[in-house]
DNA sequence: TATTAGATTTGATCTGCATCAAAGACGATA
DNA sequence: TATCGTCTTTGATGCAGATCAAATCTAATA
C-alpha cells in the first residue's frame, strides 16, 4: 500500500496516525475502529487512571504529554514512562491499572472501548502483531532507562532525558537529525526528578550546569534549544549514534 | 482442553512446558514447533549473544539462569533482565540483539529457528497473542525494576532482588506462598551489584546486614533460606501483598 | 595435602547527591 | 499594578554508598 494512501487513512478525526492501531488498517478495519472510538480530554495535572483501578479503554495520545508512575507507600515516586502524541496507552488483554497515569499538560486521548477492541484483536491478527511490536519498543525503552537509573551520574541523567525528549520532538516534527532542536520542556523540575531518580534541586543544578557549559540553551525556564545534538548525546554517556527508542 | 491433556503436550523433549510457545498448542502446532526446534547448551559465564550481533533464533530457557545486560563504553554495566527456566529469550520480529545475553550458570535453551518461527507466528494468531502477554509481563517487571533502581535504598534493593528470586523459585517448584523458601543464589555478588546499580562491596555488606537482622539465613555464601517471606517483602519496601511479575 | 585463583568480606576514607532552608522568578487573578 | 501561589534557584550541611586497599574464604587442581 502506498504511503500516501496510508496517510489518507490516518484515523480520520485525529491529526495524527496512531502508531498502534492504524499502521496497516484497510478501510474495513478502519470503520470498525471508528465505531468504537471516542475522544477524552484531560487537563494539566489531572489523573487519567490510578493504580488498582480498572481501565475500560485503551487509547492513543493525540495531543499533550502523559506520564506513567509508581508510588511507594511512603510517597517516594518513580516515573516509568513518558507518553507523547502517537503513543499507546493501556495493556491489551488486562484491565487492571498497575501504574498511575497522569496528564502533565492538557491531553487528548483517542480511546477505544476495551471490550470491542479486544474482540477486534481476535479478528485482526495484524493488530496483535502491531501491538507486540509496540510493546517490544516500550520494553527496550524501559531497559535503556534501567541503565540510566542504575549507572549514570546526575549530569548524564539530565542529558539523557533531554536527549530523549529532543529526539522524540524531532521525529514528531519530521526534522532531520542535523537540525538544531528547540522545544518546551513538558515537565516541571519535580517531574523530571521523578523520572530520573533524583531530587528537584539536583535537577535544577544540573540543568544550569549544562547551560553554563553550552550543551543546551535555555530561553526562560522551560524552553530549551539544543545547538548540537551530538554533544548532548555524548554528555548522556551514550555512544554517538546509539539511540533510545521511545 | 483439560489441564491434564495440556500438561501431556508440554514440548515433548524438555521437562518443562515453555511459557511462550506451548500454552495452547494443539497437536498440529506442536508438531510444527517440534520441527524447527533444537537444543543448545552454554557453560557458566559463556556469552549467548552480544549487542550488535544478529540472533537467528528465539528460545525458551529449559535449565539454568541467563542474564540480559547493557554496558557503557567506559565499562559500567547494568543488568536489565534475569531469565529463569521457562522464560522466553529473543525479540520476535527483529533479529538485532540490543543487550548482551550471558549464562550465569550452565544453561540449556530450547531454540526455535527465527525464520520458520516467524512464519508460524503469521499462521498462528494465538502464538502472537501469547507473545504479547509475555512481553507485557516483561514490561511490567522492567518498570517495577525502575522503581527499585531509582528510589530504593541499598538494603531495600537487596531485599527486592532476593524476594524476586525466592518468588520465582517458589513458583517453579510449586510451593505454597507460606512455605519457607530455600535456594542457591544463582548470581555472584558482582552480578547482583550489576542488577541493583550498586557496588559488590555494598551488596556484600547489605546481605550480611539482612542476615544479622534475621531476615534471611545464609548457609555458606550462596545458599539462602527465607524463614518469613512476608518480612523480606516488607524489607523490600513493597506493600505486603504487592508482587513482582517476573 | 599444598597451591592457586576467584569470590567474598572487612576496614578506612572520600564524594556526589540528598536534605534542609530560604530567597527569587513568574504567571494568574483581583 | 499588587498579591498570591507555584515553580525554580541557590546555599550550607550531612550521609549513604562509592572507592581504595587488604584480608579471608573456598573450591578446584596438582
Amino acid at each position: 500500500m502506498p504511503a500516501e494512501k496510508l496517510k489518507q487513512m490516518a484515523c480520520s478525526d485525529c491529526q495524527i496516525r496512531h502508531r498502534a492501531v492504524c499502521s496497516r488498517c484497510d478501510d474495513d478495519e478502519l470503520q470498525k475502529l471508528d465505531k468504537i472510538k471516542y475522544y477524552r480530554t484531560f487537563q494539566t495535572g489531572q489523573t487519567i487512571a490510578l493504580t488498582g483501578q480498572k481501565m475500560d479503554f485503551v487509547a492513543s495520545v493525540v495531543n499533550g504529554i502523559a506520564t506513567l508512575s509508581q508510588t511507594m507507600e511512603d510517597g517516594r515516586t518513580q516515573m516509568v514512562g513518558l507518553l507523547l502524541p502517537s503513543d499507546f496507552v493501556g495493556r491489551p488483554g488486562r484491565d487492571g491499572v498497575v501504574y498511575d497515569v497522569q496528564a502533565t499538560t492538557d491531553v487528548t486521548l483517542c480511546c477505544f472501548q476495551r471490550k470491542p477492541f479486544e474482540e477486534l484483536m481476535v479478528q485482526t491478527p495484524h493488530l496483535v502483531q502491531r501491538l507486540l511490536q509496540i510493546t517490544l519498543d516500550e520494553l527496550d525503552a524501559a531497559r535503556e532507562w534501567m541503565l540510566v537509573l542504575g549507572r549514570k551520574t546526575a549530569r548524564e541523567k539530565l542529558a539523557s532525558l533531554l536527549a530523549i525528549i529532543a529526539r522524540r520532538y524531532a521525529t514528531l516534527r519530521k526534522l532531520s537529525p542535523s537540525d538544531a532542536i528547540e522545544f518546551d520542556l513538558p515537565l516541571t523540575r519535580e517531574a523530571m526528578s521523578d523520572y530520573l531518580g533524583l531530587t528537584l534541586e539536583t535537577v535544577s543544578r544540573q540543568i544550569n550546569a549544562l547551560k553554563k557549559d553550552g550543551v543546551i540553551e535555555l530561553i526562560g525556564k522551560r524552553h530549551v534549544r539544543v545547538p548540537d545534538m551530538q554533544l548532548l548525546v555524548i554528555e548522556a554517556g551514550d555512544d554517538a549514534d546509539g539511540g533510545f527508542i521511545t
